[in-house]
Order: C-alpha cells, then sequence, then structure tokens
DNA sequence: TGGCGCTATATCGTAATACGATATAGTCCG
DNA sequence: CGGACTATATCGTATTACGATATAGCGCCA
C-alpha cells in the first residue's frame, strides 16, 4: 500500500489539472456544436479519419477501440452519423461481418474545420497543461525521497 | 481565415492525443466506479476540498464553475453527494443565500483514495500527455513558416 | 463439406444525468 | 420598505451509453 498521505498541494495541483483539463474538453464540446455535431461525434470522425491513414480504414470494432466505447454504443453513434450525413457504411470485400466506415465529403470538411480550431485551441492551453503536468511530475519527486 | 489545410500528421496527431486523454479518463472513470462514486462526484469532491483551501469553501456557484456545469445541474448532483453521505450543506452565515459544501469524513476518505490513485496513473501516463503535447507545438511551427 | 463455435454488427428496453424553464428565498440599496 | 438582483431549488424533457439479446458471416475440422 502506497504512503496515502496527501497534502494541500497535492489537491489543488490535481484541481487545477482537472479544470484545464475540462476548459479544453468545454472548448471542444461548444466547437462542436456550432457546426452541429455532438462532440463524440466529432471524436468519431477525427478517429475514422485517422485510421484511414494508419490502416485503410476502420471498422465499427475500431472505432469503438478509439472511443472506448461499447460496441453496441458505437453501431448507435455511426447511425446517427450515417443519418446526418456524416460517414457512410460499406461492407469489407474480404469480411462480410465487418462494416468500413468512411467519411463522406461533409464529413471530411467538418473535421478539417473543428482540427484547425482545435489546434489553435491548443495553441493556447497546451503549454498550460504541460505545465501542470510537469508540476505535478516535479512535486512527486521532490516528496518521494 | 487561418490556413485550413491539415495533412495527415495533424489528424494523426490530434487523434493521438485525444485518445491518451480518453484512456486518461476512463482510467479516472474507472477508479471512481470502483469506490462507488461517479466520475462527476469525484471530480466534485476535488473541487470542494480545493476550493477549501484557496478560499475557505465553496458555494454551489463555485462549484458549478470548477466543473463547468449549469447552476441547476450542480444543484442536482449535490443532493446525490449528500444523499451519498459524501458531503454536507451549510448555509453560509455570512449570506443566507449561499449554501457551503464541506466534505464528510467519508467524501475526505474517498477523495484522498482517489487522489493517490490519480497521482500513481499521472505517474504513467503524464509524460506521454506531455510528449504529444510537445509533438503537435513542435510540427505546428515548423509548419507555420 | 456440413455443422459448430467464434467474431462482428445490430436491436431494444432501461437508466443516468445535464439542461431549460421556472419557482422560491435572501440581500442590498435608494 | 419595496423592488431589483443574486443564489439555490424543482420539475419535465431529451440525449445517450449500456446490458441483454438477436442475426449474419467466417473458418476450421471430423
Amino acid at each position: 500500500m502506497p504512503d496515502p498521505r496527501l497534502d494541500d498541494e497535492d489537491y489543488e495541483m490535481l484541481a487545477s489539472f482537472r479544470f484545464a483539463l475540462r476548459r479544453f474538453l468545454a472548448f471542444s464540446e461548444a466547437a462542436a456544436r456550432r457546426d452541429g455535431l455532438t462532440p463524440r461525434q466529432h471524436q468519431a470522425l477525427l478517429g475514422i479519419r485517422s485510421m484511414q491513414q494508419s490502416r485503410g480504414a476502420s471498422s465499427v470494432a475500431d472505432l469503438a477501440a478509439f472511443l472506448i466505447l461499447q460496441h453496441n454504443s458505437t453501431v448507435e453513434l455511426v447511425d446517427r452519423l450515417v443519418a446526418a450525413g456524416l460517414v457512410a457504411r460499406t461492407t469489407d470485400p474480404k469480411d462480410g461481418r465487418r462494416v468500413l466506415l468512411i467519411l463522406t465529403e461533409l464529413g471530411e470538411k467538418r473535421l478539417a474545420n473543428l482540427s484547425q480550431a482545435h489546434l489553435d485551441e491548443l495553441d493556447q492551453i497546451g503549454p498550460e497543461l504541460r505545465r501542470l503536468l510537469t508540476r505535478i511530475q516535479r512535486y512527486r519527486r521532490t516528496r518521494r525521497r
């Protein structure tokens, strides 16, 4: 069992870190909604796009793993993405059980727009997140010895 | 309007960063649930605890600001925290409208346990998050010139 | 090669929770 | 002391993730 004693600074650091994280996520959520997407839909587009590069295409199960969601929840999310015209389903020619997901032109466009906004935001908030992470690590190291 | 062109690496970096973030949040969520708390409840305890230090106590509105939630949602969250015996409500003696929140002994205990686990987890995942953030910043700088 | 176990996706009912709209209580100042 | 303002609380609603279950396709081996 690790030493359970925590001091005020531990709590303060954790709180600051989580607050910064939430501010980033709140930005992300607001940006997505401004474009008519839910946050999950945005993340799904990003996952599909990046897996398109790294492994040719994304199946529903791949997407579930990327989003850390259950398979059935992912199916429902894909339903909504297809209904919104952001993603298309195609069955894998090599394996009829698998459904491969591809971005529509609209999906590409929305994702590009959002990704640009996120990179800009990370320019702002990224350094603070890094600072907080570094501070936590440093403080822990000093206390461990 | 910023240059909207994004390349594969931009998407890959964003996807990796968000995936790392989700893994951390999934860890956090699982740790909270293992202790019988929802993720929000855990974050609320952390916020209340850290505001106790920084400004004496947390009101409902303070907590809402920390969690980036609407006031009414926060009231409902506090209802659940009180029902679970983790937090107690006390009206501010200086302003009868305000409700000050304090952790019960059980709340303190749960938070201490969870915070320890989170610091340990950040030892693991923190460096990767920092690396990804640095990579994004560096890549952007090289492309901007 | 036919059937059986396995994997992948889909369906459906349920529960949790954040929100908007609205109500109530307390404060403060002209 | 009344009215505007602030803080908290209540309630109905919508979204969405999940568990349990169903269906379809694949591959192996007796």
